[in-house]
DNA sequence: ACTATGTCCTGCGAGC
DNA sequence: TGCTCGCAGGACATAG
């Protein structure tokens, strides 16, 4: 993972600019954590802003609404709040009624702030001006990305829901319902967006390493004792990854800092054939569902 | 009802 | 030095 060229230029020396969001957006791996650290930031900058006009790229986008159909709940529209949901971003709209606008970065996706001047990157596939006179961007060169919008109708509508659970509320005993009669790999299930939403591959290898499981065992088999300590990690590896990027949200400087997520030494994840911090075995990767998976073979059973 | 696999897309880096 | 090729991965489609 290394840092895109982009992000050198991004990077100010006053800590209050607003460029602070596309450096951190620039330099992660949108799962739970850094989607829900993308999303505070918005939130804390966006939020009470009115989104004067719509530009939406012309080559095929990726969206899941029709482009008319999201320039016209997203024009004139105050957000009123920034939030995840799962692996996706929802801006909170209001212009009488109520509606949403649904992000999904995918691999590569970026929400940026940028004030008009500033360049237009390659690959920016949405451009909202703010009545605040900056700009909210899209950018996602490998359009994995997903943009969309949902009409609320009256007060009460239900709004865009997360397929499965979410990870940081589920119980001890809904997690376990979830896959202790599951025969595809832990490692498999724990990626399955309908069961849990928000576990990505990097944190689905580093909880299964701080439950010594091996992400090839079948759901299944996993006792309800691994079971819960597969919770425990998931929730501990999640809140901590939160902490670190939260804490890049206030104490970012620079782009040498590299604080946030950096913060976070993964412990399996891309760290093939180096020695386990806990015994020294070198680390295995193999292939599990078309997905790299690491693993220390002497650590995890 | 599950489970497994292929596909999308581009940038990057390893290897020759 | 310059090129090719494989890999990265979330969600969805399709097949079993």
């Amino acid at each position: 993972m290394r840092l895109p060229e982009s992000n050198a230029q991004s990077s100010k020396r006053d800590p209050r600019s607003e460029e602070r969001i596309s450096c951190l957006t620039l330099v992660i791996m949108p799962e739970l954590p850094e989607v829900e650290t993308v999303a505070r930031g918005l939130d804390e900058n966006v939020a009470g802003d009115v989104i004067e006009s719509v530009w939406l790229g012309s080559k095929p986008e990726p969206l899941k609404s029709s482009a008319a159909e999201i320039a016209s709940v997203l024009e004139h529209s105050r957000i009123v709040r920034v939030r995840r949901v799962g692996k996706h971003i929802v801006f909170d709209l209001e212009k009488g009624a109520r509606g949403e606008w649904v992000v999904h970065l995918g691999m590569t996706g970026q929400l940026l702030i940028a004030s008009p001047s500033l360049e237009t990157a390659k690959h920016t596939h949405a451009i909202l001006k703010l009545a605040s006179g900056r700009e909210l961007r899209f950018v996602d060169p490998r359009r994995f990305g997903r943009l969309a919008v949902v009409r609320l109708e009256s007060g009460d509508g239900a709004g865009f829901a997360a397929p499965g659970n979410e990870p940081l509320e589920a119980k001890i005993d809904q997690f376990i319902g979830l896959f202790h009669h599951r025969k595809t790999p832990i490692k498999s299930a724990l990626l399955n967006q309908k069961l849990l939403s928000g576990v990505g591959n990097i944190y689905a290898d580093e909880a299964l390493f701080r439950a010594k499981v091996r992400p090839r065992r079948r759901a299944s088999s996993l006792t309800r004792g691994e079971l819960q300590k597969l919770h425990t990690g998931l929730l501990a590896v999640l809140r901590e990854a939160i902490k670190a990027g939260g804490s890049s949200i206030n104490d970012y400087v620079d782009a040498e800092g590299q604080a946030g997520f950096f913060q976070l030494k993964h412990r399996v994840y891309g760290r093939e054939g180096k020695p386990c911090f806990v015994c020294k075995t070198p680390i295995k990767r193999v292939i599990i569902a078309g997905r790299s998976s690491h693993y220390c073979p002497h650590c995890q059973k």
